[in-house]
DNA sequence: AAAAATATCCTGTTTTCAGGGGAGAAATAT
DNA sequence: ATATTTCTCCCCTGAAAACAGGATATTTTT
């Protein structure tokens, strides 16, 4: 059996250095190479082909979400293996939803990582435990925020800027009454009673 | 000349193991210990006495500005520095407020981690490039932040809670005028045009 | 004691909110 | 393929709230 090829993609290299060492005893892993940003690691996977991506989510020149993505998208046999820090709890699902095959924290011990890799590579899905709370937290979180139509979210940008509805009904072109009944709709899904309260939860949930 | 010896103190693996890595070949420098929380770190220093603490912000039983402080009050000789991924930048001036000597970041390269280290062995300060760089966007921000009095804090805690102005004027025991010109007020004071923008900006900048 | 900041009050005008109703297009379910 | 729901857009009326501009007392600072 070969070794597993494991390329890591994160623009700490405390943590590449790190990785490479806690796999470096494992004798059916191989640490294959790694990339400080996407440009490079995208450059890299033209001319190699590694088992396993160990992607983290915050990069220099784009998240890793959008990467996973094209990785997956352009290399369907690419395993990615999704990484970063706690306090990122939203990143996670969003890194699955782009392909990815698991998520580990940086956090995790040698055997976790490679339990994590081999998981992976045989095909499996791999959350690591604080991962997989985190996102039925979000989950929970997320479940009492309204979901918006694409109009909506316009119309919660412009209120949250300081228009007013004649302004708004201008820039969408659209009829004052229009913009008055989304503005109504977004009261009711978030269940506030002014604009003062939908905006509070608006910026506190990162909406606006 | 003895090593310079370097006690980090880190609650990822990765990061402990890739720190060793990266200074395993600087002659002057010692590898002396770690600990992954704060109650280890202040029992090895209980026995120990390294010349430089390399400090995270974020533990599990701890922050690290806290920690930072007792060290420094119990051991006045060693110095810390810190050490955080980009996005917190607040922490960085809370670690420094609290007797750190220099700020490093976790995408450091093994020769700023090295000059971090000597510089602050050799008493002086040391600042990555990005830390400073938060450090005067964050001033910044807060310099144009106005500032409130007691009473407009109030009305903005109650406007931004979805009260209106005859509520909040009984909750206050004042007219409904007084709570308008409050209102207004703070309209001035963050120069923006109505409720949504006032919100917006106090939501974005933990005011409410 | 003067100046500045804070808190209070009044009068109009504009904007938002509440409570209705309806129509066509697009996505989902049967 | 058709029915149904969801989404997006449109309209009206009246009441409530927010905003603009101006004014006066009461603290605090200087």
């Amino acid at each position: 059996m070969n070794k597993i090829r494991v390329f890591v993609v994160d623009d700490h290299h405390m943590v590449i250095e790190g990785i490479r060492v806690l796999l470096q005893d494992d004798p059916d892993i191989e640490f294959s190479g790694h990339a400080s940003h996407a440009a490079s690691c995208m450059s890299f996977l033209e001319k190699n082909s590694p088992d396993i991506i160990l992607l983290d989510f915050s990069l220099p020149d784009k998240n890793g979400a959008e990467l996973c993505a094209e990785i997956t998208q352009k290399y369907p046999t690419a395993r990615v293996l999704g990484l970063s820090t706690f306090n990122q709890q939203s990143y996670i699902r969003s890194m699955l939803d782009h392909g990815a095959m698991g998520y580990v924290l940086k956090n995790a011990t040698r055997q976790e990582l490679s339990l994590a890799i081999k998981q992976v590579y045989s095909g499996n899905r791999y959350l690591s435990f604080e991962a997989a709370k985190m996102l039925r937290e979000a989950n929970q979180s997320k479940d009492h925020l309204p979901a918006l139509t694409r109009r909506e979210k316009e119309v919660l940008a412009l209120i949250s800027s300081g228009k007013t509805n004649p302004e708004i009904a201008g820039q969408l072109s659209v009829s004052v009454t229009t913009v008055d009944t989304h503005r109504k709709n977004l009261l009711a899904k978030f269940n506030v009673r002014n604009t003062a309260e939908l905006i509070k939860i608006a910026a506190q949930n990162g909406l606006v």
